[in-house]
DNA sequence: GAGCACTGC
């Protein structure tokens, strides 16, 4: 998947004259499809408009103010719920609701909820007279171009400027500070400014954590501006692939994955003075981890003269849990800047037509009553659980135009989801035609990953698909699942960004009453093996005894402790088998951002000789598939002719590196064409178009997603460059795929499965009593060999084995021997583990407080 | 012969 490095040298020397100040460690790649999600370095919200407006938005961007406006609207996007409120209001309430709220007032909490009462802090009502300069930050003064760009700047007021003083004060007392704010306070990009000027910057930098790469780039885009400089200057952001820092750096917002990397580095993050983890109520697995770990470095660095000051900010008022969790940490509240919206639930008593099940059906009824209705104009929202449900609605609502009243407006569907291509994707952000209302169908991808302007109505089906892990048999479990009252109250909040809007739930109110209160804690669902590697690098020895905000359960802990012996990864200490520490090969895992089973393939096959080959498969094991066929135009036998043209006997791993060979080949050859072409005087312009053009050609004859193909480069990239600084010596095995296949059995041993005949399915070697079905989209699924392994065991209709590889009984058979004499020990001393602590501790309630590695 | 939400290093 060799995209980078071979790039043509014209387009090389036009980056580096224009980045010269970037301290950049990810590739200069062009952007292949223009726009894109995983967008390299261009702003992402102007991502997803259409190229047109972008580059007006672009021109603008002299003066600053055009960008500012829409970063505005995208990132202090305005909610406010009228929640269970059902009356409907007239035109002239409705007007005065709009004049009331436009420009929105900045309203404060006074209000404290009952958890949070004894410690928080009162909040003046009073504005605040005495706003020190928003440009208090002092300009760099060797660099006067950013002065003369932003001087002029003046950011509009946020509801967080109110307790301004108040916040000043705490961040400069407080060891670590809690701040609950809804959307639209100016929390994110507020508080890291006031760090800097309450002057904690001094002793260190000023780290953000975002779940996503989107909001920490736009955010530190945002803060450059309102702080006069460039970004990379005192406003950096570092996410995978890309790090836009210097030393001059003062705030610097980042993913919190790279966090953790970070901190496996050095482990104390003396860098970092403050650590500010946002959106803390999301509860990713990585904010999670990261709280945990935060807690443990705060106390080693409290009695030196560089404590660690923590910041945790959530949108959400359950501030209890993590009150509790930083030991009665004092809590800040901000009120939002909000929009009202009209909340109308199903009544089953009166909208009969409704079917009690079938919420698909609902969603064409609510959205062709919505459409008659609701006045011209008004987009809606449609919130589904997945891609065919998806499909078929939009589909159906297309059906629905040839039987609407004449004056009706024509129903526009436009599907959105994160497997579609990017330029479907789109067109979800286009302008709605004139005669025409556009309806987004959409999974949860609208929820909080990108912002549609324009939609004045959402009709929530209150259904998502999750993946959960079965820790018992070692299985995701793919569902439809009821949302949370949270992720309602989010969907719902979606309609009133541009003014005040309704929401429609396809369920009824008791319904919405027995929902969960929050989503599930990441960490509580999914296979633990990497995070406890993660820890184990950082001193942990008992999973079992780390405090955690919600604890996973026991056997899911077990489970990951006895993938990670039986990889060879971690081993337990002979004086307390109840604690574990790393081996060297665990050690040389965690240095690659990879599942340790993955990184158990690479390090098979430096072994084998074939670590080229390796690097490739599982690079591309980590993006989503390649292929991208369906949906749209192309019919089934086509994609099923590209398909086979990689198709391959040895299985789908094989495929994929068959599938990255191919490209490479392709790519070798357009380089070369292009830096020919370059030799004779053609413009950079129709170069870069014409490369552009030939790239999307081939993926396009190919069905190959290119932005999967350039994330799976890039990672590439990335495996490789560890190896290096890994003293790995670089092989290749040509022809040889045995040894290659061996590689992958070895990493992916614990998949390995024995064909039953009678059963016409797959036994597990290491469960006999699970049996699979190889996924039919496999290349093995019709051959069915003796013996396989499978990436990724996917429970859906049936119990699915995905990315399938032929293999020889031989290369696993003495490693499912060894794995069941550990999990016998492992069955038998946990056992003794929980008959001891049920004798000990009988029913603790109140969590430990103090970190115990 | 099925059909897979979303993130992140």
């Amino acid at each position: 998947m060799k995209i980078n490095g071979k790039f043509p040298a014209w387009k090389k020397k036009k980056r580096k004259n224009n980045d010269e100040k970037r301290v950049k460690n990810g590739t200069n790649i062009v952007s292949i499809n223009g726009i894109s999600r995983q967008n390299g370095g261009q702003d992402p919200n102007l991502a997803m408009l259409s190229v047109k407006k972008k580059k007006r938005l672009r021109k603008k961007k002299i003066n600053g103010t055009a960008k500012i406006q829409m970063k505005e609207e995208l990132m202090n996007s305005t909610v406010q719920m009228t929640n269970g409120v059902l009356t409907k209001k007239t035109n002239m309430e409705m007007k005065q609701i709009i004049t009331a709220s436009s420009p929105p007032k900045t309203k404060i909490q006074s209000m404290t909820p009952k958890s949070v009462n004894n410690n928080s802090t009162p909040i003046s009502k009073k504005p605040n007279a005495a706003i020190p300069s928003k440009n208090a930050e002092p300009k760099p003064k060797n660099s006067p171009r950013e002065d003369a760009t932003y001087e002029k700047f003046i950011r509009p007021q946020l509801p967080i400027d109110v307790v301004e003083q108040q916040l000043m004060h705490e961040l400069a007392s407080q060891e670590t500070l809690i701040v609950i704010g809804e959307t639209g306070s100016g929390k994110s990009t507020q508080v890291p400014q006031l760090c800097v000027r309450a002057g904690i910057a001094e002793k260190g930098l000023i780290a953000v954590t975002e779940p996503r790469r989107v909001a920490a780039v736009s955010l530190a885009s945002r803060v450059a501006v309102e702080m006069g400089t460039d970004l990379g200057g005192t406003v950096g952001y570092h996410v995978r692939f890309e790090n836009v820092t210097s030393h001059r750096t003062k705030i610097e917002y980042m993913t919190d994955g790279i966090v953790l990397r970070k901190a496996l580095v050095s482990p104390l993050l003396d860098k970092y003075s403050t650590v500010i983890i946002d959106e803390a109520h999301e509860r990713s697995l990585h904010s999670d981890v990261l709280m945990c770990i935060l807690r443990k470095c705060q106390a080693q660095r409290r009695s030196t003269d560089n404590p660690l000051r923590l910041i945790i900010m959530s949108a959400t008022l359950q501030a209890d849990k993590f009150q509790a969790y930083f030991d009665n940490a004092k809590v800040v509240l901000v009120s939002g800047r909000t929009f009202p919206i009209e909340i109308h639930h199903v009544n089953p008593k009166i909208n009969k037509s409704f079917s009690a099940t079938d919420y698909v059906y609902n969603t064409v009824i609510c959205v062709k009553h919505v459409h008659l209705t609701e006045p011209k104009g008004h987009d809606i929202l449609v919130f589904l659980t997945g891609s065919e449900e998806i499909e078929a609605v939009a589909h159906q609502l297309a059906e629905l135009n040839g039987s609407l009243p004449r004056e009706a407006d024509f129903i526009l569907p436009v599907p959105l989801y994160a497997a579609l291509r990017p330029e479907k994707q789109r067109e979800a952000f286009q302008k709605t035609p004139q005669g025409a209302r556009k309806v987004i169908i959409s999974t949860n991808i609208a929820e909080t990953s990108v912002t549609i302007p324009g939609i004045r109505v959402v009709i929530d089906s209150g259904k998502v698909k999750t993946k959960r892990f079965e820790a018992s048999n070692r299985i995701d479990v793919l569902k439809v699942h009821n949302v949370s009252k949270a992720q309602a109250k989010q969907r719902a909040g979606r309609a009133g960004r541009d003014a005040p809007g309704k929401c429609y739930r396809l369920y009824t109110r008791e319904d919405f009453q027995k929902f969960d209160a929050e989503n599930m804690p990441e960490i509580l669902r999914c296979n633990l093996s990497a995070t406890f590697l993660e820890l184990m690098k950082l001193g942990m020895k008992n999973p079992h005894r780390l405090g955690w905000i919600d604890p996973p359960e026991s056997q899911n802990i077990d489970a990951a402790l006895l993938e990670l012996t039986s990889l060879g990864a971690i081993r337990p200490i002979n004086s307390d088998r109840s604690k574990f520490v790393l081996t060297e090969m665990g050690d040389v895992f965690c240095m690659y951002p990879l599942s340790p089973e993955h990184a158990r393939i690479l390090f098979q096959a430096q072994k084998e000789g074939c670590i080229m080959e390796a690097i490739k498969i599982v690079a591309a094991m980590q993006t989503d598939a390649l292929f991208s066929g369906g949906s749209d135009s192309k019919s089934d036998a086509e994609v099923e002719r590209v398909r086979r043209k990689f198709e391959t006997r040895e299985g789908d791993h094989i495929t994929l590196l068959k599938i990255v060979l191919t490209t490479n080949d392709f790519f070798d050859q357009l380089n070369a064409k292009t830096e020919a072409d370059a030799r004779y005087n053609k413009s950079n312009k129709s170069l870069e178009r014409e490369y552009n053009e030939a790239i999307r050609k081939f993926c396009n004859d190919n069905m190959i997603n290119e932005q999967h193909l350039k994330t799976g480069s890039m990672i590439e990239d990335q495996l490789k460059q560890i190896a290096i600084e890994q003293n790995v010596k670089f092989s290749t095995c040509g022809a040889d795929l045995l040894k290659i296949r061996k590689a992958i059995a070895v990493g992916l041993f614990l998949n390995s499965c024995e064909y039953d005949r009678q059963e016409d399915r797959y036994r597990l070697m290491i469960n006999p009593a699970i049996t699979v079905k190889i996924h039919p989209s496999s290349a093995l699924s019709r051959s069915k060999p003796a013996y396989i392994v499978f990436s990724e065991l996917m429970k859906t209709n049936d119990l699915y084995a995905l990315q399938v590889t032929l293999i020889d009984a031989d290369w696993v058979r003495p490693l499912i021997t060894e794995h069941k004499k550990i999990r016998k020990n492992h069955l038998a001393e946990t056992a003794q583990r929980i008959q001891q602590i049920a004798k000990v501790e009988p029913k603790t309630k109140k969590q430990k407080l103090i970190v115990t590695f």
